[in-house]
RNA sequence: GCGGGCGUGGCGGAAUUGGCAAACGCGCCAGACUUAGGAUCUGGUGGAGCGAUCCCUGCAGGUUCAAAUCCUGUCGCCCGCACCA
């Protein structure tokens, strides 16, 4: 055996060794439990991260424990490549996407070798492969047959840096979300998923989530927005209905004006021909020029301005005026907004600046008929000044009025969702094509099966003109039409890479079926994903569609689960001088010098050990050192273990205190490790347990008596132990120790429960919950055993200072607390 | 503004159910071995004090025999949402 411990050496060789004996590929099979863990897959960006680092080996951790503990863990990797940067890079350095991209998933893969994860690579899929995305395109036919799928125009979020339209998700603060460019509005012809139809259902069954940190399922909730109310039914004073959404119906006596949004239809209808025409376009004009962050800033002025017409409030037929304003957006609710000045701040702000009227219709129990300084918003109230509703409290209040407005079919409640339809439409190349036709005689076609998949074109011209640069393929845009067989013109657009990575879990469970995009039988096996792991960024975007791409499934009948992630682990960043690692800041450590430097293990155990999973995790060279040093120290104790010799020996009946010790310790880390890795998934505990236990080995290794077989016990536990940490220098110690299969096919190892039982304990002795000694006692000892013991020391007297003891508490195995007074 | 989370030595962190604060590691100090040490091993390492002791989990209160942990208030940091009617 090799004195000094080689990472670069053993962990190529292991590598090639488990390759070569296909370690890690699983099949179905009923006679073991499943367990699908999975790590998001990356965007090949052609170099491994830290990040990356650390959502594998956290991953990897937990592959490896459950496969030890008999379950036939599906464990795959693929990659998320479509999307922008192979587009960015060919209009850069003229490469084309496809070649870029393969190289870069190429390079990936090898980085991701030499880190020794227990992938199932037969499994390996790309989303920009064509045997890929044709199920993604076969997956949008279906979305599309079942009205999930439509095409409307509307006002979008356009990214004139990426020169396409994003999803309401992808705007963040009002900037793209990839490049940070300010988003402008765009009146387009866009793809939408109508993920609205699933509102109520993505929210509800957050409840069926309890592995989700509640973090995750907050935002998503607060994404999808829900609020109840009523939709009523204004008029304008010709007769046309102008519903407006409300939560707050029961303060329509309150209603003092009307606004709308500048773009509401109705606007045009009211002022067209009349003296407020012309203005009223300039402030249309005005509005539509802000930027989407100004727009729904709450720190925006609030501008509006009278349109010459008013409407009718159908609880109190009162003649309110109606306004247009910035403040009021087209998209929510109706796009028309009943105005309340002494029930809701920014009415209140734009009463007090416009002179409207400002009319109290709830009061508190107490009030003293005072004026209002701001508007009362409270729902702990009683309603004034709103005729036979008098005298309610604001709860009875909305049922009464509710009921009243439904009888006289003037308003209906109901329920409207933050949540808007995504938009999938790009205008980019690098990404599945949109199987939609547009036939000169039959219109709108989506395609069948057997015209999937609509391959990207290799002829064109990577330009950032705003337009899918598949315009400029002279071969792509001609084509037939399914139905009549006449000229057709394709869709030019693609989809969103979200689209993409909405159902690459699935793909995994039969991933080259080359009849379905997943046999029911596979995605029935192994779905839905035990254990999902990834960066909290992903809280709502692909999160959420990959939860409404499973209940659309589920829907269809292809998959019996209706959520696809069972438990998910939000991994922090990797942090260097306090602020995530990135290329532009030039903080970055790469993966590969420190592999090259110290080995994959090394890498592994130090970003486990470094911080809990969870929290964000600071980079320091210096620890990075110390576990190397622990690698170090577990070889030269092995080579010392196997120098010593009879490891192989049974264990004797008699133990004398120091083998009792060593195993009483192996047997807590037994113990210990396994828990924090199944049920705490906190592995910086289990490794420094770990190192507790290689603490005592070396103890032991320097006490006089023969010891062979409690080594030998110790020196097999601790591999298997260590080997989902560390997986390449156990593999190494566990066949220097003679075995000839691998350390990974192995048995998880159990604890012996009488290993762990002492014959005496330390306590604490208290008084008022001051320590004042710590005693030795039997272990096994009572209450009242503990406080009779206590009593009976001759420091007794002395702990009690003179004053006298009222009562004693006694904690087994903890602690005695003498009160005194 | 609303919602969520976090505040513990020089640093990363531990304390699982309210029960001995600081496990484990990094760093630092001293020593051993050594031609040498950025290897290895041994010991020490929250603060004050010569000392017995006392103090210490952002801060101020409270509950309790007992609080890092529970409650109230407050300060600071991070994340998400934010004119959603």
């Amino acid at each position: 055996m090799e004195r000094k411990y080689d990472a670069t050496a053993i962990e190529s060789k292991w590598q090639k060794d488990w390759e070569y004996k296909g370690l890690h590929s699983v099949k179905k099979d009923t006679d073991k439990e499943k367990f699908y863990l999975l790590e998001m897959f990356p965007y090949p960006s052609g170099k491994l991260h830290m990040g990356h680092v650390r959502n594998y080996s956290i991953g990897d951790v937990m592959a490896r424990y459950f496969t030890m503990n008999g379950k036939n863990v599906l464990h795959p990797m693929g990659w998320d490549a479509f999307g922008l940067p192979a587009e960015n890079a060919a209009i850069q350095h003229g490469v084309h996407p496809d070649p870029w991209t393969r190289d870069n998933i190429n390079n990936m893969r090898e980085q991701l070798k030499t880190l020794g994860i227990s992938y199932d690579w037969s499994r390996e899929e790309g989303t920009c492969l064509p045997e890929y995305y044709k199920w993604t395109q076969w997956i949008f036919t279906q979305f599309y047959k079942r009205g999930l799928a439509y095409k409307k125009k509307a006002a979008v979020n356009w990214c004139p840096s990426c020169s396409t339209v994003l999803a309401n998700e992808q705007v963040v603060d009002g900037c793209c979300e990839r490049c940070d460019s300010l988003v402008e509005k765009k009146d387009l012809e866009q793809w939408f998923f109508r993920i609205t139809d699933y509102a109520q259902r993505l929210l509800d069954d957050l409840d069926k989530l309890p592995g989700w940190p509640d973090k995750v399922k907050t935002m998503q909730e607060n994404w999808i927005g829900r609020s109840e109310g009523v939709q009523l039914e204004f008029r304008t004073e010709a007769g046309d209905a102008v519903p407006v959404f409300t939560t707050r119906h029961d303060t329509v006596f309150g209603v003092t004006y009307m606004v709308l949004a500048p773009e509401h239809p109705m606007v045009n209808k009211l002022t067209a021909g009349t003296e407020y025409e012309q203005p009223v376009k300039e402030f249309q004009k005005k509005v539509s020029q802000l930027s989407f962050i100004d727009r729904t800033s709450s720190d925006l002025e609030k501008e509006g301005m009278f349109i010459g017409a008013y409407a009718i409030n159908p609880m109190t037929e009162e003649k309110v005026p109606i306004w247009i304003t910035n403040y009021v957006l087209y998209e929510y609710g109706t796009g028309a907004v009943m105005g309340v000045p002494a029930h809701d701040q920014r009415d209140y702000d734009f009463a007090k600046k416009y002179g409207h009227q400002i009319k109290r219709v709830v009061a508190p129990k107490d009030w003293d008929g005072s004026e209002l300084t701001e508007a009362f918003e409270s729902y702990d109230g009683i309603m004034v000044n709103s005729g036979k509703y008098n005298g309610l409290s604001v709860t009875e209040a909305k049922v009464a009025m509710a009921e009243d407005m439904e009888a006289k079919q003037i308003g209906k409640r109901v329920v409207n969702y933050r949540l808007r339809d995504w938009l999938i439409s790009r205008q980019r190349y690098w990404g599945a094509p949109i199987p939609i036709v547009y036939c000169d005689t039959c219109g709108e076609q989506v395609l069948p099966l057997d015209r999937l998949p609509v391959l990207l074109p290799t002829d064109v011209e990577f330009r950032p003109t705003g337009e899918s640069p598949l315009k400029t393929s002279p071969t792509f845009r001609d084509t037939t039409c399914p139905k009549c067989g006449g000229h057709a013109v394709r869709e030019m657009d693609t989809m969103d890479t979200f689209v993409c990575s909405s159902w690459y879990f699935l793909r995994f469970t039969d991933a080259h079926n080359p009849q379905e995009a997943f046999s029911k039988d596979a995605a029935n096996y192994w779905m839905p994903v035990d254990q999902y792991i990834g960066g909290v960024e992903h809280a709502i975007l692909h999160l959420m569609y990959a939860r409404f791409f499973m209940k659309v499934f589920h829907d269809m009948g292809l998959v019996e689960a209706d959520e696809p992630f069972t438990n998910l682990l939000t991994q922090g960043m990797v942090l260097k001088d306090g602020s995530k690692m990135s290329k532009s800041k030039g903080n970055t450590v790469s993966p590969e010098e420190i592999i090259a430097r110290f080995g994959a293990d090394t890498a592994r155990l130090f970003i486990l050990f470094a911080a809990p999973p969870e929290r964000d995790l600071e980079w320091n060279d210096a620890a990075v050192e110390g576990c190397s040093r622990f690698l170090s120290r577990i070889w030269r104790m092995y080579v010392q273990m196997i120098d010593m010799g009879g490891l192989d020996e049974a264990l004797p009946a008699e133990l004398n205190e120091a083998d009792k010790n060593v195993r009483r310790a192996l047997h807590g880390t037994i113990k210990k490790v396994s828990e924090d890795i199944a049920v705490r998934r906190q592995f910086n505990t289990a490794i420094s347990s770990i190192m507790e236990a290689v603490n005592a080995i070396y103890d032991y290794l320097d006490t006089p008596a023969p010891k062979g077989a409690v080594l030998g016990e110790a020196a097999r536990a601790m591999l298997l132990l260590l080997a989902p940490f560390a997986p390449h220098i156990t593999e190494e110690l566990w066949h220097e120790l003679g075995n000839q299969d691998s350390v990974h096919e192995q048995q998880w190892p159990d604890y012996d429960e009488a290993a762990l039982v002492r014959d005496s304990i330390e306590i604490a002795v208290q008084v008022n919950g001051k320590i004042r000694s710590r005693i030795e006692i039997p272990a096994n000892l009572g209450r009242e055993e503990m406080e009779k013991l206590v009593k009976g020391l001759p420091q007794y007297t002395e702990w009690l200072g003179g004053k006298a003891a009222i009562k004693t508490i006694a904690i087994p195995g903890k602690l005695v607390n003498i009160v005194v007074k």
